[in-house]
DNA sequence: GAGTTTGAAACT
DNA sequence: CAGTTTCAAACTC
């Protein structure tokens, strides 16, 4: 096998040596039963034919599945599977016994991934389809039937091309190109790759450019500017402030309640990354207040609010008020001081790094809420890009179609503005600052956490065990590729994450306190000396259902059931013999989860 | 740069 | 809630 040749592998190259499999050589190897004849050629009755795979490091026992074995067709099965395949598949060895029925598809196939008591198939055309255990059990009879109506049941059922094999025949020197097999990732190649360089960039203020002048630029609204100077930095720049929708009456669909005096207006001042704070006076707290609606309530619009860039954390009026802030414990909140010379009050300011803009209860006293869209907490956790798109390396969406009111797009999505995009018909800009309040208030009803950081957590403890919230749904990526969310963000998955055949697991990345050295190495510790309290977080890297895994289980029981067939072994029987052969995929499955101790 | 693949977000 | 469609980014060539 030559290891250059394909280029798909790397991931599998790559997780095998996060799996410390990088010492062992895997050898995949066909291996022929030793009371048949070792040729897998003509219309006899073929020799049973295993796929091997097995670290050459560990003991003997190696996993066997069924093989695959290339030849001449026969009609009615594989016909059969043409249609499911959806593409012309050539059944050459009807394997004489149970255990060696085989069946090659052509070019490989991506097939499907089983997880628990689900199976996701893959469509030729893209789609995967879940079937439920019942539905697995029509597609089972669907196989065994020469009945060509149950066949579009399993349209979905298709091969895909991609995953060559070269199998590496015992006796022949000839190479037969078929499904691989690649029980969780386990390659014969030998190749040390190192795993992604993490970067742990923690937002540091001192490393950021200094905040730049910002330029004013009145838009339909009164403008008026604004000096903002990060504290961190002492550094001073211009914002603007727009003033933007005339005093209203604010309803809250929530429940909140705003009945309103005139209140103060909008205060938005925009950062030159489109970061923003939202400043909400409600200095007439009397008049004009509002009940807080339930949490899952749509927010009250902001009276006020303050756009500005992250980095610029004070706001300067000519004429001080000052204000303080209460700092929310997980988001990372600044004290803000404004200096308004509308008004020579003092007043209290929350500031909380809101992005999503959510109500948070209001203490009676506090006469200002700052709301501040800034995408602070993705930064400091370093996840995705975080910690080098900080300092105006924000990267500009593409956007076509959802005019940048969409989490589509990520400036929308992290509570930006956009800002030297290449967007079209980009509302997300002060322009069009209604629209995108209503688009976010929309965003916010479909899921409340929409603007928050989809990795932090709310604890503590979640935050030092850095996790997606939500987890991702991978289907064909194995969690390796950038698709991933996961992945993206630099962490494993972790029991949130639904995703099918993951690689991401548990010592793929690092881990943030200890782990920072030997990760490099391409090392993986055992789980037995990792922390156990992050190996019950982390997903564990004992996933062997890998979608090559469950492909090959399910040829297997295919081919048992055009074996049952076409020797006219009654239905019942055949049943019961698909069923033992899917009982067999699964103890060497497991058979093969012994013999390496993840 | 065009075309494909992917999975989140949106929609029904 | 599940199934489907839409979308923009990731990826491939
Ligand atoms: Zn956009
Ligand atoms: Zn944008
Ligand atoms: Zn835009
Ligand atoms: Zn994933
Ligand atoms: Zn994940
Ligand atoms: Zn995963």
């Amino acid at each position: 096998m030559d290891p250059s040749d394909d280029n798909s592998n790397i991931e599998e190259l790559i997780y095998s040596e996060e799996e410390d499999l990088a010492m062992e050589t895997v050898e995949m190897e066909e291996s022929i039963d030793e009371d048949s004849p070792g040729t897998i050629t003509g219309d006899l009755l073929p020799p049973k034919s295993f796929v091997t795979i097995k670290p050459t490091t560990s003991q003997n026992h190696p996993v066997q599945l069924k093989t695959i074995i290339a030849g001449k067709g026969q009609p009615s099965v594989s016909a059969q599977m043409q249609k499911l395949m959806g593409r012309p598949v050539t059944i050459v060895s009807k394997a004489g016994s149970v255990q060696g029925s085989t069946i090659s598809v052509g070019s490989g196939t991506k097939v499907a991934t089983a997880v628990s008591h689900k199976i996701a198939l893959q469509t030729p055309g893209k789609k995967i389809i879940t079937i439920s255990p019942a539905q697995a059990q029509q597609l089972k009879l669907m196989a065994s039937s020469a009945s060509p109506q149950h066949l579009t049941k399993v349209k979905g059922l298709s091969s895909s091309p991609g995953q060559k094999i070269i199998v590496k025949s015992a006796g022949a020197s000839g190479k037969l190109s078929g499904t691989f097999i690649d029980m969780a990732g386990v390659s014969k190649h030998q190749v040390m790759v190192n795993p992604p360089t993490i970067l742990n960039v923690a937002a540091s203020p001192s490393a950021r450019p200094p905040p730049a002048l910002k330029q004013v630029t009145p838009g339909m609204n009164k403008v008026q500017v604004v000096r903002v100077i990060n504290p961190k930095t002492k550094q001073e720049t211009l914002q603007k402030i727009v003033f933007a929708s005339p005093p209203k009456m604010i309803k809250t669909e929530g429940g909140g309640v705003v009945t309103a005096g005139p209140p103060p207006p909008k205060l938005v001042i925009q950062g030159k990354n489109g970061q923003c704070f939202y400043v909400a006076s409600t200095a007439k707290a009397n008049v004009a207040k509002y009940t807080p609606p339930s949490p899952r309530g749509p927010n009250p619009k902001p009276v006020s609010k303050i756009v500005l860039d992250k980095d610029k954390l004070k706001v300067v009026f000519p004429e001080p008020t000052i204000l303080n802030a209460s700092v929310s414990s997980t988001s990372k909140s600044f004290p803000v001081h404004v200096f308004t010379n509308k008004s020579s009050k003092h007043a209290s300011t929350t500031v909380t790094n809101v992005r999503n803009f959510s109500c948070k209860p209001l203490s009676a006293e506090k006469k200002v809420e700052v709301r501040e869209r800034v995408n602070i907490d993705k930064l400091l956790e370093g996840g995705g890009l975080g910690g080098d798109d900080d300092s105006g390396k924000r990267r500009p969406c593409n956007c076509n179609r959802s005019q940048c009111l969409k989490l589509y797009c990520e400036c929308f999505a992290n509570g930006e503005f956009c800002k030297d995009c290449n967007c079209k018909e980009c509302f997300n800009d002060l322009a069009h600052e209604d629209e995108r309040q209503k688009a976010i208030r929309l965003c916010l009803d479909r899921n409340p956490n929409a603007f928050r950081p989809k990795i932090g957590k709310f604890s503590a403890e979640d935050a030092i065990r850095r996790q997606h919230n939500k987890g991702c749904n991978c289907k064909r990526s194995g969690c390796l590729k950038n698709y991933c969310e996961c992945y993206e963000a630099k962490i494993s998955c972790s029991s949130n994450c639904k995703c099918f055949g993951c690689r991401n697991v548990e010592g793929y990345f690092p881990a943030n306190a200890e782990d920072s050295g030997s990760s490099i190495s391409g090392v993986k510790r055992s789980h037995s000396d990792a922390d156990p309290q992050q190996a019950t977080a982390r997903k564990q890297a004992c996933n062997f259902m890998t979608p090559d895994v469950v492909e090959a289980s399910i040829q297997c029981m295919i081919a048992q059931a055009d074996d049952c067939q076409k020797s006219s072994v009654p239905f019942l029987l055949t049943e019961k013999m698909i069923l033992e052969e899917f009982g067999r995929c699964l103890a060497e499955i497991i058979d093969f989860s012994f013999n390496n101790d993840y």
